[in-house]
DNA sequence: ATGGTTGGCATCCAA
């Protein structure tokens, strides 16, 4: 049987990127893709031109903002949409599900907006409340693969001057405190235990001309796994190339494989 | 120092 391939992707709306999605999907052929910012409620997600090219969909979505979902072969089992917790503010950031007895939970952490403001204190607790999350479900030695869009660059190789945007959103001490915490859990950062050093990264802001060219971005899409999982993670890349597309997302797709 | 882009929905907000 062949590695079990876990992928993630910042879609940027599902509707308007959804060329760009099949063809990857056709192309590099994922046990599970987890895309995030599909921006639409999930009467809108386009469910069946996916079921036409035989990919199963758990989707977990809203109107505009937000919304996660998982795309795989084979159908997901014990799908679990956010955090279960009607205490905490509901707005469809994760969602996660079951294969070959790996836990697979997406995620689209808030990006926070501005130091200081609300958004970035959501953030924060949102954080926080992920920690929980992870030890009300999991223990350290089961498979379990946390991924998606966490919208922190959490060294400065994460992100293309760090010196610049240290303390800024997406790359301040506050959120490298909460990211650190959830790590300790632990998980493995499966890009990191493979590749060394700057220049990867998996955004470029569409309002930097030419940031693709001249490489001016961030490593903020992340798959981690628990100790046994990572250990058995044999690759995990970066996929430029839908960055370069015609209409692209801001985000580009990241793949991790996992041995048997 | 500022502005540069995109998507969704409504003509502005979030990223």
């Amino acid at each position: 049987m062949r590695d079990v391939r876990i992928a993630t992707f910042n879609a940027n709306s599902v509707r308007v990127r959804l060329p760009i999605i099949l063809d990857w999907l056709a192309e590099n052929e994922p046990d599970v893709l987890a895309l995030q910012e599909t921006k639409c409620e999930d009467s809108k997600f386009p469910v069946a031109e996916f079921e036409e090219w035989g990919w199963h969909t758990a989707i977990h979505g809203q109107k505009a903002r937000q919304g996660v979902a998982l795309v795989s072969r084979r159908p997901l089992g014990n799908v679990r949409i956010g955090f279960g917790d009607p205490l905490f503010p509901e707005d469809c950031r994760i969602i996660s599900a079951e294969l070959d007895g790996i836990a697979v939970v997406n995620t689209y952490v808030p990006n926070g907006t501005a130091v200081g403001s609300d958004r970035f204190e959501y953030k924060l607790r949102w954080l926080e409340r992920f920690r929980h999350y992870l030890g009300e479900r999991y223990r350290p030695t089961d498979p379990v693969v946390w991924l998606g869009d966490i919208n922190i660059a959490p060294t400065p190789d994460d992100v293309y001057d760090s010196r610049k945007f240290l303390g800024g959103v997406g790359h301040h001490p506050d959120e490298f405190k909460r990211l650190s915490a959830i790590l300790q859990f632990p998980l493995i950062d499966t890009f990191r235990t493979l590749h060394s050093g700057a220049s990867h990264y998996t955004f470029w802001d569409f309002v930097i001309p030419r940031a693709l060219e001249r490489n001016l971005g961030w490593r903020i899409d992340h798959i981690y796994a628990t100790v046994p999982l990572a250990a058995r993670c044999t690759s995990c890349e970066i996929d430029r190339e839908p960055r370069m597309m015609e209409r692209p997302s801001d985000h580009t797709f990241v793949v991790a494989e996992f041995g048997k």
